[in-house]
DNA sequence: TTTGAATTTAGAATAAGTATAAATCTTATT
DNA sequence: AATAAGATTTATACTTATTCTAAATTCAAA
């Protein structure tokens, strides 16, 4: 399960989701390539995401919004999304061992992982804000 | 802003949700509502389940799932997801201080709130395995 | 009663993503 | 080089969850 198979396409697309920092949408991985000269189909995006997933070369993000945003940051980590602009930011900070004993002791359940989404005002607008 | 109007179809959507432990989807709500012998337009039941969620009669719930779940239990907890059976469970240890407090040092933000899904296998789920 | 606002209804529309089937590209085999 | 097999891309149709629209209905003043 390890070969890998890096066409044009799912190139481009890496590429695209590896030098951005803001965590892209499909559509947002999809104007980049525009804006680069790429005009792959619709559909092509979506399955070299997919594929790029299932390879772990990247990740896809759930955050509560209506479309999934994609990672090139493979460590673990979590998410905190501005209220205000919507800007989503990186959060390196590790879940305390200590709460998730706790949830597999008060639910009963084996703990495989947790997905942590905070919210808040970053300090770019926290800034805008105060004037 | 604290006008309540519960018409006979919000009431019906508020009892189902009340009355039900599992998170349900607007679908589940929906075929409840018929089990019933309601029979609400498909919007009608959307349109309720947002106007609760406004009036904060009930929380909608973005687990990273297809479809919102609904919630009449309002106290502040997260939640757990049995990666086996699919069952969505209550969460109520609370997020430790000190980790919102780091979080907040190490992005700039005024961190407001943070949302958790936990993963993982639920007790039945894991006697019924080891057999 | 008439009037007007709010709500419900049925159905169309939207948005994100997946499935399909034909066309194209790759890779091995002769 | 010619062929066949397999994988990938493309264009387009479809699905699912949800929202929007416009007409019909309900409900509450005046
Ligand atoms: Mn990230
Ligand atoms: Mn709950
Ligand atoms: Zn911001
Ligand atoms: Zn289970």
């Amino acid at each position: 399960m390890k070969s890998l198979n890096l066409t044009t396409q799912r190139q481009a697309v890496y590429d695209i989701v590896r030098n951005s920092h803001d965590h892209p949408t499909a559509a947002d991985v999809m104007n980049r390539l525009v804006e680069k000269g790429y005009n792959f189909a619709y559909g092509t995006v979506y399955n070299s995401l997919r594929y790029l997933t299932e390879k772990e070369l990247i990740r896809e993000l759930k955050l509560g919004e209506s479309a999934s945003r994609y990672d090139a940051k493979l460590d673990d980590h979590q998410h905190i999304i501005c209220e205000v602009c919507g800007r989503v930011d990186e959060v390196m900070s590790e879940i305390p061992k200590e709460w998730s004993g706790a949830v597999a002791k008060e639910t009963g359940y084996d703990v495989h992982h947790a997905h942590v989404v905070f919210g808040g005002v970053c300090s770019e607008c926290q800034t805008k804000r105060t004037k």
